[in-house]
DNA sequence: CTGACTGCAAAAGGTTTGCAAAAAG
DNA sequence: CTTTTTGCAAACCTTTTGCAGTCAG
């Protein structure tokens, strides 16, 4: 699973660093986390590491697909690893809190917007806003 | 269509002031928006009109169900007015360019949400992301 | 009149950038 | 040894907030 990361970084030209390999650990091990978050889990390790660092890192990460990020709040992006199962993140816009389904359950919204518009939608990338099944309910009781 | 805004502000306790009109003017005129946007619009019939006071006029005429607003790119919310159709944002990543899509194509799939998870979606609060036709188009030619 | 609303300026939150020093290959 | 990468500090951009004056009702 976690083989050759960094063979994947030398692939594109990117040196090996350890800043790099904690900041890839840090999306593995906390699974969603923002910027800052990740700042805090690489310094628990290295003290010194800069946030500027983390956003450079993440974009190089990003780029050569080791990492992603979705958008789930209104604030922060969240960052994780890429071989974690692809969900989808449901967002209540009443309570705020966050429930993932697997992406599969979206395929055939993907292979209508792929047919129709040519569009190849990633899932992961955006979470659906709405309401959730408590919130919903507690609504009916007013 | 254009009727009663004053009217649904009043039911909801709050004051008619010439900014209101302004910025709902502006929403309905621009269509899509950013905060920004909305400002410039604004300031051509009323110059003095200050940033913030779009911002916190558009969370009130959000919050009276006036207008909406979607995160289409990763930056700027943009907000429209509720009376226009619903429709769904295609974001392409690559190209950074956006198609909107009626939004009951995306009926089946809201139906999925509600049957599975209980949850009602907001559809038209989030931008779908991927690659367009064009841009995938064109990665194959490489 | 009185409280809601606005403008202004300052603060806050998140992200980016320039530069010199440090580290990778 | 050359080039990338990092740390630091400052800049940036968007959104929020406190406050005093202004305006709607």
């Amino acid at each position: 699973m976690s083989r050759d990361w960094d063979e994947v970084l030398r692939e594109h030209g990117y040196r090996i660093t350890p800043q790099r390999q904690l900041v890839l650990e840090a999306v593995n091990s906390l699974g969603h986390a923002t910027p800052e978050e990740l700042l805090a889990e690489v310094q628990k390790t290295a003290g010194a590491v800069n946030l500027s660092t983390i956003y450079r890192t993440l974009e190089v990460l990003e780029q050569v697909g080791l990492v992603t990020h979705a958008h789930i709040g209104h604030g922060a992006p969240t960052y994780h690893s890429v071989d974690t199962d692809v969900h989808i993140h449901l967002v209540c816009d009443t309570c705020g809190q966050i429930q993932s389904i697997p992406a599969e359950e979206a395929s055939m919204f993907v292979e209508l917007l792929r047919d129709k518009a040519g569009f190849e939608t990633d899932v992961a990338h955006v979470s659906i806003h709405g309401q959730c099944a408590t919130c919903i309910g507690r609504m009916k009781l007013l």
